[in-house]
RNA sequence: GCUGGGUUCGUAUAACGGUCAGUACACAAGAUUCUCAAUCUUGUAAUAUGGGUUCGAUUCCCGUACCCAGUACCA
């Protein structure tokens, strides 16, 4: 029995998306599984006719794959290439169907037999009635617990003549199988994560395992005759569950399979970072974050977005997940999934609830978009160049006849044509900045697109200067600028900086060699600006203003060697233009 | 309410009776720099609380507080 082969599952109802919390779930059991060379299984748990939300099981599969979270079971393909829920038998899915929905016939009889042995019974109380059961006990400020207690005062197999019970079950067709919980027993079990754990069956409940309405048995009921169907060995699962667990202890008892029955580990949850709760579907992106791996549309037509959409790489989403929650024992923290496969153990799960942490998130993006060579960066930008307007090409070769100009940078500012050579140099330069592939648009708009506008950077706004908060105020800070401070900031930049920056320009131009590497630019400007005891820092920023219309950026030599002198020349004139 | 679970810096966590209570993110300061980032250095910051047990408790036991889950013919 210890060595049968690991199976564990990942059994996710489709009533919408699937929440990152789930997806932790089916992180832990595939690493669980993959540890020991065991299988992965994906059921779906579709037994509430009245909860399934169109498109949820295809969000489901589509979310795992994108995780790289492959079950080994429960998956079939498509003809044109997809994975879709195994609806036949075959070696890969011995167990098909994997929908619960499809496997309708197989549980009523295990439901039988619990009644024939004396551990069910059947119930004839409609919802209404229970429901007003509930509502006088409320109103007594008591609890009204289906039981030992008051079993015997409703309407059941056990408290009608059996002539009645007969009658009723052939004559009705909303009854229900109930689990009769004994009264006064203590359940010891043990949880891979939680320890030992006792409860005296005197506070169950008699839960409904099977309904006749829809032919369809609920999910304590099907959960347990499936994992001992599929021969799970360990179910893990998110913590909502463990109060059940008694219920399903003593169902493998009832059904005389304790000897298989799988080892259990309840995981902590995810919560709200708000403090309040935990993380739920319904916290859509109201919190400023996705709580979704994808996007997803609801029927209703309102949008979630989700960290695909958001631009995280699947391995940072994954590794970020994994360790809420967990950890490898040692101070790792970027690890790949076949590291975390050997690393991962239920010892090392945490017991009390992990709160997300958007900072962190974007900090384990930033790690793999540094992972990630400048050659697959520069493939992953075009489509946000090409959303901004912009043409990318594979060589100025196949661009000439789409009437570019090259200028010797791979760039054509007039036409708005990068080569890919291009792109990648600008990704190589500004990869450090990043954490996410669309803030290259961000960082570095200006070395595809000249500004246009200079007023937003506050050049006219003269008390803005004043603020620390203000990036340009290190420039007026320094005590060489003081001469300048006196004066007024609009006269500072057109007077007294502006033409300095401008004949800056006009020597680095001049001495332009047809080599305009970054430290080449870097030296020639830095000596021109020196020898004439201009300040440094006043004459830089004003040139990258005009080159990048804002007061921070790339440092000056990048730019210039990137967009070549043409460009720059060109932006300084224009920029001369609008600023006086 | 009842039943069960949980509680280490703001957050995620390490330390499975002996540590100056460690690490990462975030934050702050400094270095660097033509700006902004990045980077490097340093720093602020935690064992919920009261009792035990013990030579010694973050760690074991009990109480209290607080948080969470469940309490459906939902999963």
């Amino acid at each position: 029995m210890s060595e049968r082969r690991t199976r564990v599952r990942f059994a996710p109802s489709p009533t919408g998306p699937l929440h990152m919390g789930g997806v932790r779930t089916a992180l832990y059991n595939y690493l669980y599984a993959k540890q020991r060379g065991g299988d992965f299984i994906l059921r779906i748990e579709d037994t509430d006719s009245h909860r399934f939300v169109p498109g949820a099981e295809e969000y489901i599969v589509e979310a795992l794959d994108w995780c790289g979270i492959v079950p080994d079971e429960g998956l079939e393909k498509t003809p044109d290439g997809k994975w879709k829920v195994a609806e036949e038998a075959s070696p890969r899915n011995p167990h098909a169907p994997y929908r619960q929905s499809q496997r309708k016939p197989i549980y009523r009889e295990f439901a039988e037999k619990l009644i024939a042995n004396g551990y069910a019974y059947y119930a004839f109380d409609t919802p209404e009635e229970l429901d007003s059961r509930r509502k006088e006990a409320e109103a007594k400020g008591e609890t009204f617990i289906y039981n030992h207690a008051t079993r015997t005062g409703l309407r059941n197999a056990l408290s009608l003549p059996a002539e009645e019970t007969e009658r009723l079950l052939a004559t009705t067709t909303d009854w229900t199988i109930r689990f009769k919980m004994p009264e006064n027993e203590v359940v010891a079990m043990d949880d891979l994560i939680r320890g030992h754990i006792e409860v005296n069956t005197s506070t169950l409940d008699d839960k409904v395992l099977w309904k006749r309405a829809d032919e369809l048995p609920t999910y304590h009921l099907a959960n347990i005759v499936d994992d001992h169907l599929m021969e799970i060995t360990e179910v893990i699962r998110g913590e909502e569950w463990l109060p059940s667990l008694p219920l399903h202890y003593m169902l493998y008892k009832a059904f005389g399979w304790t000897d298989s029955m799988p080892r259990f580990a309840h995981l902590p949850l995810l919560l709200k970072p708000d403090g309040k709760g935990k993380l739920s579907k319904r916290d859509g992106d109201k919190l400023g974050f996705p709580v979704f791996p994808l996007r997803w549309v609801a029927p209703t037509g309102e949008v979630s977005r989700g960290y695909r959409e958001d631009g995280y790489f699947p391995q940072a989403f994954v590794n970020m997940l994994a360790f809420l929650g967990w950890n490898p024992g040692d101070e790792r923290e970027i690890m790949s999934m076949e590291e975390l496969i050997e690393a991962f153990s239920l010892d090392h799960v945490s017991k009390s609830g992990a709160r997300f942490n958007v900072e962190k998130a974007h900090w384990y993006n930033r790690e793999y978009l540094r992972l990630t060579p400048s050659d697959d960066l520069a493939g992953l930008l075009v489509p946000v160049l090409e959303a901004h307007g912009l043409k990318v090409v594979d060589c100025p070769a196949c661009a000439i006849t789409a009437g570019a100009e090259f200028n010797g940078t791979g760039a054509d500012f007039k036409n708005h044509i990068f080569t890919r050579d291009y792109v990648r140099s600008v990704v190589e330069f500004t990869s450090e900045r990043a954490s996410f592939v669309e803030d290259f648009w961000k960082i570095a708009s200006y070395l595809f697109v000249g500004p246009k506008d200079f007023e937003a950077f506050g050049i006219k706004a003269g008390a803005a200067v004043e603020q620390k908060a203000d990036p340009r105020a290190k420039v007026w800070d320094d005590t060489a600028t003081a001469p300048f401070l006196a004066k007024d900031v609009d006269k500072f930049w057109k007077e007294d900086i502006w033409p300095l920056a401008v004949e800056a320009v006009g020597y680095l131009t001049a001495v332009y060699d047809g080599e305009f590497s970054t430290s080449g630019v870097e030296t020639a400007l830095e000596e021109f600006i020196k020898a004439r005891e201009w300040p440094m820092g006043k004459v830089m920023n004003c040139i990258r203003l005009a080159l990048a219309g804002s007061a921070s950026g790339l440092g000056i030599a990048d730019i210039v060697s990137r967009i070549g002198p043409e460009e720059t020349v060109a932006r300084m004139a224009y920029a001369r233009e609008r600023l006086g």
